[in-house]
This record gives structure tokens, C-alpha cells and sequence, in this order.
DNA sequence: ATAGGGTTAG
């Protein structure tokens, strides 16, 4: 090594070594690598080493770089940051990890051989950070090793610094890097803004874009305009999202492809479908992500019919549909249970040879569960040799959604045999597959595995964990679950609510209400069915009627037919028949099916027989499809002794088609699940079951216990 | 003479 004048030929071979990784001419660098050896410049010139090295690292050529890196023999900072960068640029986790690797064996080396790491080495490496296995702590150590070698104010380290703390969701201290930079440059706020973005931290975002725009003009181009707006991904910030649109005509960059696309991203996510449509009708340059946009704007949006129709029209401009127009299509189709369509987007996918694309495949699965197709979602799902965690979710929730709680759970027990590591939505998925069974011996399995895997008690997993034990009838765990939850949404505050009344703990439903509300939470209309629907349990007319009215008159919530109905319920369980009639005759008309079924059971409980046969007539008119309707009123018109009305109930019954399905429960035990259908002689243990309710029976009628068996006789007989 | 940061839009 020496600071001579070069010899000629390495002077020749470094700038030639410079145009081919200037080109990332491959072939044409090795050739010169060989010359070199040859005539042995690489080792007698540092320069022309290191150029070596950076040559094959930006041809991704990362072992050919580790090893020229190897063979220097006087290792400059140089040297290292050449192989650092090479190995940072390509990201991904192993690679990132040897970039730290190498940083540390630097620092190890450092006084050995006078090497210290510069800002160079810094930005390399804070660029890997975010894609470690456990980035936190290596991040932070990085950052004070930066602060102890006086790094930080250099604005390369600096803006990488900020996008590092960004991307692992630490904007507080992004900003507090930002904020201490003597210098910044587009990059630097573009990489603040970013990080707000992810966040969803639409106000700072905008904070920041406009205290830029203030400071430094110059410094708008479509990368700011782009990450301002992916920030503006709600409907709160439309106004917000106008204003940058207006700049980025004023300042020309909508004719900037990405900017354009962005606009219509953000209306579309906005739910401003009409400025989204006149945005990219307006588009300069139109791509296959303009389309997508909009595609995906109108199917998020729940306009999920004109999202198809956008597609075709897509094909017939023959604009090539990418994977994410494809996933967006599919969304749509799951949405409103278009399998034909979706028949034809699995086709098209097959074509385009995005068959082993694992977020297709994920939306295509998902579309066939959610149009009850599962074993076409399951056909999807083996397809794919390593599914991944959503995949496995989406496969597992795909059986749930289709009452196949069964197999959700040996499907889970099968991923923990592969040994992939479950999120906390799959938790929440297998959890629910437990509630629907009312399995709590698994119920408690999973619990088991919340702790062991380590997941929180926040509101996925701490909901779903609290509605399965109140589902499965173990109340007092599901609230000691629920009350140890960091925080609640009102989901997680209605589903304990509507536990808690299942199982006859109607007060404590209607307590934990006003302690929501105390709570500052928002009740939704699920809310107020749980409220009325305990009410109902405890007989509570008065406060039944108080809460009907608080809902739309506090809380604006409009009464659905499930309000309508738990009204009716309350007032026929306690015995206020004319009530329920007339609240019915009051209520809109659409609903008649529902409610007057629920009163001719109240009827058939209070023997009112004139009101029950009116009721039941009123469900005839309706064409109901009940069967327990026309069983109720042949049985009536049996008592009341009119012949001709029961037969004309039968005639009307065979007419309607009706047929009724038979009555079936289950229990678990000693992890069996036994079944029994109303009226089978299936289960090995019948005869004795069956003595048991008989010995039962007489139990409960010696203790003076009278059932409402006059309608049922009546029945019988006729 | 050699080495460094934004992938933003679906």
C-alpha cells in the first residue's frame, strides 16, 4: 500500500472496474477481476481491492464480495463499508443480521487496525435494523455507538436513523432525531413523514409536510407528495387530502404517475368514490396501479359490483391485471359471494402464473370460504407448499365462518405439529371455533397456548378468550379475563355483555353497560340488543322501554328487527300480550315474520289463545316458512275445538312446504363430543338416558312443577 | 480516485 503515484495499470483497471458497477456489467468486471489477479494489482493497490469488492456487491454477488473483501489484507473503513452496504442494500433478515455481524467485528477489530466506522458504516447499518429478527435493542445500540463516534449530525445518518426508528414504529423517536438535525434534505422529511404514515398519524404527517413546504419550497417532489397522502388513508383527513391535491396541481407533480395514483389511492380509501372517479378519468398516464387503485378503492368501499365491472373493463382496454388487482377483485367477490366470478379470477390467476403467490392464494382461499366453497378454499390452501400464519388463519377462519369448527381445530392442531408459530388472529380464530362448539376443555387448551406463545390480553386474543369461557358457561373466568384486559372496544365490551346475559346474569350485563358508558365507550346497535335482550331475561319492561328510546333519541342508533324483536320478546315474556301486539302493529311492516313468531310463543306460553290464533294468522298471510308457526296454531284451533281452521292449517303447512328441522344439542366430554338429534336412538347409552329423564321427570313434577303440556296434548291428539 | 439514505401508489 502506498500513497504514490499510482502505477498506470491500476489506475486503468479502477476506472474500468467503476463503469462495469456503474453498469452492473457482470461478465465484463469478472474478466477484468481475472486480469487483475493476473498481473496481482489487487493486492499491491487498495483502490483498485475495494473496488472489487463493491463491484460484485452491487451485482448482488455477496460470497464473491466476501471473499475479495477476505483477501485484503490492509482492510480501510473502506473496505468494510463497501461489504456492510453491499449486504444492508440487499435487505432481508439473514442478510441484515450479517450486516450486524460485521459491524461488530469491525468495532472488535477497530483498534488492531485503526479502523473506525464512519457515517457510511452507519447508514448501512441502520438501514438493516428494520429487517432483524429483534431489531429494538441493536437499533438503539447502533444509534449510541453513532452518538459516541459523532455521527449523527451527518444528514445521511441522520435521515436513515429517522427511517429506521419509523419503520419499527418508534415515531416519538424519529422525531426526536429529526428534530436535532442541524441539517435535513428531502429525504430526511420524506422519511419523517413515513413514519407518521404507518402509524396513521394523519394530523403530524400533515404537520410535518406543511412546516416543510414552509422551510423549504424546493424540497416538494412527488416522493413528499406520495408519503404525505398514504397517510391521509381515512376518511377524517379528506380535507387534508384536498389540499395536497390542489397542490399537486398547483406545483404540476400530478402528472407524476405515482402522485396521480396516490390521489385516487387516497379518495378511494376516503370513501370519495366521485373524486376518485374524476382523478383517474383525469389521469395523464394511466398504469395497471391506477386501476388497481380505484378497483380496490370501490371494493373496500362495499361497492363490490362496480369493483367487478371495473375489471372488465380493465381486460377490455387490455390493461394486464397485476397480483394486487387480482387480490382486490377477490376481496370484492368474497364480499358479495360472487363464486362465479371468483371461478373466473382463479382461472385468469392460473393463467398469469400467480398460482404459487402467496397473498393471491391467501385472498383466494378467503373468497371461497366466505362463498361457502370450502372445500374449493381448502383444494387452495394444500396447493401451496409452505403456506404462511395468514394463510393457515384464513384456512382456519374459512371453516369457522362455514359452522366447520371441527375441522378449524384439527386444522390448528395440524399447523402446531408443523410447527408454525400462530398470531394473535389465529388465536382469535381457533378460540371462536371453541366458543361455536362450547368446547371448553380445548377452549382451555388454547388459553394454555395464549400464555406459552406469550400473546397479550389486548383486544383480539383478551376478547375472544373472555366470550369463550362466558360461551361455554364458565362466566367467572371469561370476566376475570375480561377484567385484566388492557383495554376494550366496544366488541369486546359487547360480547362479554351478551356472555353474561346467556347465562342468566342479565344484571351484571346491564351493570357492565353503564360501566361501559361510564367509560366514555360508544354503544353500537349490538350493544343495545344485548341490553334489551337482557332486559328481557330479568323482565325488566321499564327499563326495556327507557333503553329503546335512549338509543335513538341519545345515541341516534336506528332500531333494527333484532331491537324490534327483543322488545317483543320482553313484553310477551311478561305477560303484556295486547303490548307486544300493538308495539308490533307500530313497528315497520317488514318485520311482521319475525314478530309476530315471537309473540305466538309468548301466546302459547300465557295461553292466549285468541291472541296466539291471531298471531298465527297474521304469519300465514306473511307465508311463513316456520314450522313451529302452524304445529302452534293447528294445536290452537285443536283446543279451541275448530276443526275446519286446523285443517286448513295442515293444507296451508304442505303448501308452504315447510318442514321441520329437527332439534339437536350436544356436550362434550372427556374431549367426545356426543350428539343428539330430536327424536334418534343413536347414542350407544340411549336406554339408559332415557330412564335418567324419565326418573327426572317424575322428580320435577313431584315437586309440583307443572309444564305447559296442554298445547302439546292438544297436538297429539289431533 | 474507492463506500452512504427515500420503494412513496396497488
Amino acid at each position: 500500500m502506498t500513497n504514490l503515484p499510482l502505477p498506470s495499470p491500476s489506475r486503468s483497471f479502477f476506472s474500468k472496474l467503476l463503469l462495469c458497477t456503474h453498469e452492473k456489467n457482470l461478465k465484463q468486471g469478472q474478466i477484468l477481476h481475472s486480469q487483475i489477479i493476473q498481473t496481482g494489482s489487487s493486492s499491491s493497490c487498495l483502490f483498485v481491492a475495494n473496488a472489487i469488492v463493491n463491484f460484485y456487491a452491487k451485482c448482488h454477488r455477496l460470497t464473491e464480495a466476501k471473499l475479495a473483501f477476505e483477501e485484503i489484507q490492509n482492510k480501510d473503513v473502506v473496505s468494510w463499508n463497501c461489504l456492510i452496504n453491499g449486504y444492508s442494500q440487499l435487505g432481508g433478515s439473514r442478510n441484515s443480521s450479517f450486516v450486524m455481524e460485521l459491524f461488530q467485528r469491525m468495532m472488535r477489530e477497530e483498534s488492531e487496525n485503526n479502523v473506525y466506522p464512519n457515517g457510511h458504516t452507519f447508514t448501512g447499518v441502520f438501514t438493516a435494523v428494520p429487517d432483524l429478527k429483534s431489531p429494538l435493542g441493536a437499533g438503539k445500540q447502533a444509534h449510541s455507538v453513532a452518538v459516541a463516534f459523532d455521527s449523527v449530525s451527518d444528514v445521511y445518518v441522520g435521515s436513515s436513523l429517522v427511517n429506521m426508528y419509523g419503520k419499527l414504529g418508534l415515531v416519538c423517536d424519529a422525531r426526536k432525531v429529526f428534530d436535532r438535525m442541524p441539517e435535513r434534505n428531502s429525504f430526511t422529511w420524506v422519511n419523517m413523514i413515513c413514519g407518521y404514515a404507518v402509524q396513521r398519524l394523519g394530523v403530524e404527517a400533515m404537520r410535518v409536510f406543511k412546516l416543510m413546504v414552509g422551510v423549504e419550497e424546493w424540497g416538494l417532489n412527488e416522493f413528499v407528495l406520495t408519503s404525505v397522502l398514504s397517510a391521509l388513508a381515512t376518511t377524517e383527513f379528506i380535507v387534508s387530502g384536498k389540499q395536497i391535491h390542489c397542490l399537486a396541481i398547483k406545483s404540476g407533480l400530478l402528472s407524476v404517475v405515482s402522485v396521480g395514483n396516490a390521489i385516487v389511492t387516497m379518495y378511494g380509501k376516503c370513501g370519495s368514490l366521485d373524486d376518485a372517479v374524476k382523478t383517474f378519468e383525469l389521469l395523464s398516464d394511466k398504469n395497471t396501479i391506477s386501476w388497481s387503485a380505484l378497483i380496490t378503492g370501490f371494493a373496500k368501499s362495499g361497492d363490490s359490483e362496480k369493483a367487478l365491472e371495473l375489471f372488465s373493463k380493465m381486460n377490455s382496454f387490455m390493461m394486464k391485471p397485476s397480483e394486487f388487482t387480482l387480490v382486490g377483485v377477490l376481496n370484492a367477490c368474497s364480499d358479495i359471494g360472487a363464486v362465479g366470478e371468483g371461478k373466473q379470477v382463479h382461472g385468469y390467476l392460473v393463467k398469469l402464473g400467480f398460482e404459487s403467490q402467496i397473498y393471491i392464494m391467501t385472498a383466494m382461499v378467503d373468497m371461497y370460504a366466505k362463498c361457502g366453497c370450502v372445500t374449493d378454499a381448502r383444494k387452495g390452501f394444500d396447493y401451496l407448499q409452505e403456506p404462511d400464519i395468514v394463510l393457515w388463519t384464513s384456512m382456519i377462519g374459512g371453516y369457522v365462518q362455514n359452522g366447520q369448527n371441527e375441522d378449524a381445530l384439527v386444522l390448528y392442531c395440524k399447523m402446531q405439529i408443523g410447527g408454525i408459530f400462530p398470531n394473535e388472529l389465529t388465536m382469535a380464530t381457533v378460540l371462536k371455533a371453541c366458543s361455536s362448539l362450547a368446547a371448553l376443555e380445548q377452549g382451555k387448551q388454547i388459553h394454555a397456548n395464549v400464555v406459552k406463545y406469550g400473546f397479550s390480553l389486548e383486544i383480539p386474543v383478551g376478547s375472544a378468550l373472555s366470550i369463550m369461557y362466558a360461551k361455554c358457561g364458565s362466566v367467572n373466568e371469561g370476566n376475570l379475563v375480561f377484567r385484566r384486559m388492557p383495554t376494550r372496544d366496544v366488541i369486546s365490551w359487547n360480547s362479554m355483555m351478551s356472555g353474561l346475559s346467556q347465562n342468566g346474569y342479565g344484571n351484571e350485563a346491564l351493570e357492565l353497560f353503564e360501566q361501559m358508558m361510564s367509560e366514555g365507550t360508544k354503544p353500537d346497535y349490538v350493544t343495545f340488543v344485548n341490553v334489551l335482550s337482557a332486559c328481557s331475561h330479568m323482565g325488566l319492561v321499564e327499563r326495556g322501554w327507557i333503553y329503546f328510546n335512549k338509543m335513538s333519541n341519545e345515541f341516534g342508533i336506528v332500531p333494527t328487527v333484532e331491537h324490534y324483536a327483543c322488545m317483543v320478546d320482553l313484553l310477551s315474556r311478561a305477560g303484556k300480550l295486547t303490548e307486544a301486539k300493538e308495539f308490533i302493529e307500530s313497528s315497520p311492516t317488514e318485520h311482521g315474520l319475525c314478530l309476530w313468531q315471537i309473540l305466538l310463543s309468548g301466546c302459547r306460553n300465557y295461553r292466549d289463545y285468541d291472541l296466539g290464533a291471531y298471531a298465527g294468522e297474521k304469519l300465514m298471510e306473511l307465508g311463513s316458512k316456520e314450522s313451529s308457526a302452524y304445529v302452534l296454531l293447528s294445536s290452537i284451533y285443536t283446543l279451541l275445538g275448530r276443526r275446519g281452521d286446523v285443517e286448513r292449517v295442515r293444507r296451508m303447512m304442505n303448501l308452504q312446504g315447510v318442514n321441520k328441522e329437527p332439534g339437536c344439542s350436544w356436550i362434550e366430554m372427556k374431549s367426545q363430543v356426543h350428539v343428539f338429534v330430536a327424536g334418534d336412538q343413536m347414542h350407544p347409552q340411549d336406554k339408559h338416558i332415557r330412564t335418567e329423564v324419565q326418573r327426572l321427570s317424575k322428580l320435577i313434577k313431584d315437586e309440583g312443577f307443572k309444564p305447559v303440556f296442554d298445547l302439546l296434548c292438544a297436538d297429539l291428539e289431533s
